[in-house]
DNA sequence: TCAATATTACGGTATTTTCGAAATACCGTA
DNA sequence: TACGGTATTTCGAAAATACCGTAATATTGA
């Protein structure tokens, strides 16, 4: 029953945003959660369904740890949230600017 | 006198630029050849002194096969160049708003 | 207890990072 | 043309890290 590790807003760094993502499956996961505000269960925040779990898991780790996204647990399943507030606070503009040249960029 | 393959704006991708930008050393690289918009060689640019030459090598590598950074030969040393102008029509306000942040962030 | 959801553990493969040593390229000078 | 000095890359290898899948483990709800 162990609780998910979220860093403070003061222990996330630039670079650990930039590289959580700086990769296409994280990036695409990050995506879909800002299209959901309210979260969504790990499942229907997957980018593509050829991915095992566990590699879907460790993905939400990584993009955990960065202090992109907050984990809870109701009931069955997990749901992550887009840390936005708390990213914007401390470093303004910048997920946002990334999300939407996203969003206007054919490829991921 | 085999010449850089850079690689053209529209091959230039958002998580290429991310996982580029995603480590510490190659932010701080980055961020010094910003400063310097005329270009800097290799040494100039380097973020600290301890590095290995090859090390450093390597980081630009990555950086120029990402599609930040320019390299030319200017007699003996190579130039590097922020390619501010193409990064900012491919993915407009990134790469200056990353580099914004880092300078008020105090860790890289 | 059983099904659903998700994480963790583990092993294999692949990529990345790092370094020192050697190789390359260019310049100035002789 | 040859030579020495400087700047940088390439090579080769070791260590670290990343990624993915199978299987095992928690937790909740019915």
């Amino acid at each position: 029953m162990v609780q998910f590790m979220h860093p403070a807003p003061e222990d996330i760094t630039l670079t650990g945003i930039l590289n959580a993502l700086g990769d296409p499956v994280r990036l695409q996961i990050v995506r879909k959660l800002h299209a959901s505000p309210e979260g969504s269960n790990c499942g229907d925040a997957s980018p593509c369904a050829g991915l095992a779990r566990s590699t879907l898991s460790n993905h939400y780790r990584v993009l955990r740890e960065a202090g992109l996204i907050r984990t809870t647990k109701r009931g069955v399943e997990h749901i992550n949230v887009l840390r936005l507030d708390e990213l914007e606070r401390r470093f303004p503009g910048l997920v946002p600017s990334i999300l939407n040249l996203a969003d206007t960029d054919p490829r991921g």
